[in-house]
DNA sequence: AATCGATACAACCGCAGATTG
DNA sequence: ACAATCTGCGGTTGTATCGAT
């Protein structure tokens, strides 16, 4: 496996980025995206390799991160999705719009960890201290405490365990990220027959579902020992359209390649910025994730038209010609109204922003068309206000 | 004012999976 | 089929800042 051609290049420059080169990196890729990323350094007149052009991108120049300190209800989110997530930081990220998975990984190691171990919980395990002490004794062969082979075994033991019992037949404190997948996937695997759709895959959708289910039966955190992260789907498609889903959630529902198309504006599609973005590049797995994810709302939930979302079954079909033509400057300087009211504005907006990779979506909310050049038709702080008010209302307590 | 330790944050490193030729 | 390359991720390290002494 080769390593990174750039990593053996010499005299490039390394250490903190000086304002001249966030600048120069800033202009690059305003004017022309990323494109490849090894190619930037060289095209934006930076002594860097692509690598840490990209980091430097994802991590602080990208318009639509939220900088500043994190909220209790932020908080909360990552110490909940990291018991089931464990550390798997960019999962965790996407789930909070405008962080980075860095970003979210120092508070974790730097504050969250110290907070929980105060509270007398292990951050690893999620579990009280004093439980963690005793798997301590136990023969290595059970102890669970080791957060990376745990995370990392999951997935297998997921295909090769047996059924388990009901979270309600459990400890509740046993909120480990084993048990929660192992459930979800004994639940709801059946929806996911084609054995080339991962575990993991499902993970994002396990999520989303999970905070259904805080709005749905009150739930605390996982830190509460009288709480569970039980996940009992709503019996019709009306109890979830009364459920807290956010764009962000349905980010999770939906995989990044989905093709999700606006009712109001089809020719500007988020495909198209995508296939910009990509170079056309199209994700070979992208037809499994469609399938996969259309099939277990459809199928499961029958939910997918109840959120307004149109799934473009078609996604696997190439791009129409104007789309592949659209260039950077076209995005800038073309207007993003995507309806005729604010409310579809938002709406829309909000459906693709969802639907963009984090490391993308600079181009699709503020920037293609506002970023330096004109106040956005909505303020992006706006979503993310009205989705992290939808998660306090819907998580209801803080540790 | 100088020193030192703690803390937070930014960036690097190495690896693995995906893609490409 | 294979190797080279690219991308993304998570762990780790480096560094700036701040408060205590």
């Amino acid at each position: 496996m080769g390593r990174h051609s750039c990593c053996y290049k010499q005299k490039l420059r390394k250490g903190l980025w000086s304002p001249e080169e966030d600048e120069k990196l800033q202009n690059y890729i305003t004017k022309h995206g990323h494109g490849c990323w090894s190619s930037v350094p060289k095209l934006a007149g930076l002594q860097r390799c692509g690598k840490s052009c990209r980091l430097r991108w994802i991590n602080y120049l990208r318009p639509d991160l939220k900088r500043g300190a994190f909220s209790q209800q932020e908080e909360n989110m990552i110490i909940e999705l990291h018991a089931v997530l464990g550390n798997r930081w960019s999962q965790i990220a996407a789930q909070l719009p405008g962080r980075t998975d860095n970003e979210i990984k120092n508070l974790w190691n730097s504050c969250l960890k110290k907070k929980l171990r105060q509270r007398g919980i292990d951050p690893n395990t999620h579990k009280p201290l004093s439980e963690v002490e005793n798997d301590k004794d136990m023969p290595p062969s059970t102890d669970k405490g080791n957060q990376k082979a745990s995370v990392a075994s999951n997935e297998l033991s997921l295909v090769d365990q047996p059924a388990k019992a009901m979270p309600s037949e459990r400890d509740p404190l046993e909120v480990s990220t084993s048990s929660n997948q192992e459930l979800f996937l004994d639940r709801f695997g059946a929806t996911c027959h084609d054995n080339r759709c991962r575990p993991s895959d499902m993970v994002g959708s396990y999520f989303s579902f999970q905070h259904l289910n805080y709005g749905t039966t009150n739930m605390g955190l996982s830190a509460n020992p009288n709480s569970s992260l039980c996940f009992i789907p709503p019996s019709t498609s009306s109890d979830l359209n009364n459920s807290p889903i956010s764009s962000s959630m349905l980010h999770s529902i939906f995989p990044t390649h989905v093709k999700l198309q606006s009712n109001n504006n089809p020719s500007i599609s988020s495909d198209a910025v995508q296939n910009w973005e990509c170079n056309n590049t199209v994700k070979s797995n992208a037809s499994m994730q469609l399938q996969s994810s259309t099939n277990f709302l459809d199928n499961t939930w029958g939910v997918a038209e109840s959120m307004k979302v149109n799934i473009n079954k078609d996604a696997q079909v190439p791009l129409q010609a104007e789309q592949e033509d659209l260039k950077w400057s076209e995005y800038l300087n073309t207007p993003f109204i995507l309806g005729n009211t604010p409310q579809n504005q938002i709406q829309t907006s909000q459906t693709i922003y969802s639907e963009v990779k984090p490391e993308t979506g600079f181009i699709t909310d503020k920037s293609c068309t506002s970023w330096y050049h004109q106040p956005p038709a909505f303020q992006l702080s706006d979503i993310y206000s009205k989705d992290m008010q939808r998660f306090s209302v819907t998580f209801g307590q803080t540790l």
